[in-house]
DNA sequence: TCTGGGGTCCTGATGCTT
DNA sequence: TCTGAAGCATCAGGACCC
């Protein structure tokens, strides 16, 4: 029986089986049992989940669909289809919620969530883990999830990825750093293919290598990366679940059917992206201060170029502007078979075009009394309607806009 | 084999300010 | 007024994760 004394914290770590495959599987009866490979069926595509009946075939996420259909011939390759596995997740979280106010999602299909404090509820660790299971189980009609359980979220998170599928893995904090030791270097947060050779080099194999060669000189070799690496692998983390974390970047991106040369049709691929970011940093009123654009050319050098705007927006004009001066930058980057545009520097924010559409939904005094507000902001007579406000960046920050949120989310209802 | 799209974080170079 | 150093911010690229 596991003394709670010896659990400060009960972090967990959730992550969904072979999530877009299982989906898939979940909603089409004839793909259960069966190899499937879910990507997108075009030559320059790549594997995004392979369903555990493919994997014996060494096909995995990020191979190449080419390569992945030679070497599992039989595989049925499937066309993602991110709105439903939102939606499945947004069952999955709503669940995860049911068991701590603290999750902390990572992507669609995993999540942290601090228990601490929940024993009295739920029971013992193990219990906890069984339950989460049984009721994402049940919430989504059969979808198995993998749980790890420790006292931080770097041990949790190798923990889920153990005894993958359908696993759960406990580590109790006191044998993290043995439980940690026999393990290869890859579990280090942070360790790709380019720092396991490095480490390789070092003579550094498994996690108990690690821990024993030392902080110091770990950190001489390494840097900070060094020392990050030594507090991994005696099973310290101290980061804490962050339920509520915003995203500092937010991109749209596109590897295109064919390399483009000319700048008439970059700048038209730039556009799009641009449009795209933009409409997204409306949907959930927020603004950028930073623009990016991002070149991929057919050597797959990747070019960026980034600038800082004036002022915060979100509306599709100036990010478009922004990028496309960013374009002009870049002197002949030949052939390229990726364009895309990232914002960063977000902030909570409402854009005049938005402010535009609440006017004309008719919000009546409310919005009159934040009109007001702007209009001190900017200089008396320069706001007397929603629609002077087009074109301008407005926070919630800078003048009380709760009026505008309210109705923003009322609207949205 | 031939390499996606969405992100985060780190590092080194460079330029600006004091 | 010029110069150099230090500190800081920004930028570009790289590595990594899912």
């Amino acid at each position: 029986m596991t003394r709670f004394a010896e659990w400060p914290r009960i972090v967990v770590h959730a992550d969904m089986d072979a999530f877009y495959a299982a989906v898939e599987q979940l909603d089409d009866p004839d793909l259960r049992g069966k190899p499937i490979l879910v990507g997108p069926p075009s030559a320059r595509g790549v594997v995004l989940t392979a369903s555990y009946e493919a994997r014996p075939f060494r096909v995995g996420s990020a191979m190449p669909m080419a390569l992945a259909r030679r070497r599992c011939p039989q595989a049925i390759v499937v066309p993602p289809r991110f709105d439903r596995y939102r939606e499945v997740s947004r069952i999955v979280m709503r669940t995860f919620a049911d068991f701590s106010p603290a999750v902390e999602p990572l992507s669609l299909d995993e999540a942290f969530l601090d228990m601490t404090g929940a024993e009295g509820i739920f029971g013992a660790p193990e219990s906890i883990g069984r339950k989460l299971k049984a009721a994402v189980r049940e919430a989504t009609r059969g979808l198995t999830v993998s749980v790890g359980i420790s006292g931080t979220k770097y041990v949790a998170k190798v923990a889920s990825g153990h005894a993958k599928p359908d696993g759960l893995t406990i580590v109790p904090p006191a044998e993290a750093r043995d439980w940690l030791a026999p393990q290869s270097v890859a579990v280090l947060w942070g360790a790709g293919p380019k720092m396991q050779a490095r480490l390789a080099g070092m003579g550094l194999h498994t996690v108990g290598e690690v821990a024993a060669f030392g902080e110091a000189r770990l950190e001489a070799a390494l840097g900070r990366t060094g020392k990050h690496f030594f507090e991994l692998s005696r099973g310290c983390d101290p980061r804490s679940v962050e339920p509520s974390r915003r995203a500092r970047s937010l991109s749209s991106e596109r590897t295109l059917t064919a390399d483009v040369r000319g700048v008439s049709e970059m700048q038209r691929y730039v556009r799009q992206a641009a449009a795209v970011v933009a409409r997204r940093l409306r949907q959930t009123a927020q603004t950028a201060r930073g623009v990016r654009i991002k070149l991929k050319t057919r050597d797959f050098r990747v070019l960026t170029r980034q600038r800082r705007l004036r002022e915060a927006s979100s509306a599709s004009d100036a990010i478009d502007a922004a990028a496309q001066s960013l374009l002009r930058e870049i002197d002949d980057p030949g052939p390229c078979r990726l364009i895309g545009v990232a914002v960063f520097e977000i902030e909570a924010g409402v854009a005049g075009g938005q402010l535009e559409m609440l006017g004309n939904g008719g919000t009546g005094d409310r919005l009159d009394a934040a009109l007001d507000a702007l209009q001190r902001k900017f200089g008396p007579g320069t706001v007397k309607r929603a629609s002077d406000l087009v074109g301008r960046t407005v926070f919630a920050d800078d003048v009380n806009l709760d009026y505008l949120l309210e109705d923003r989310a009322d609207s949205a209802e």
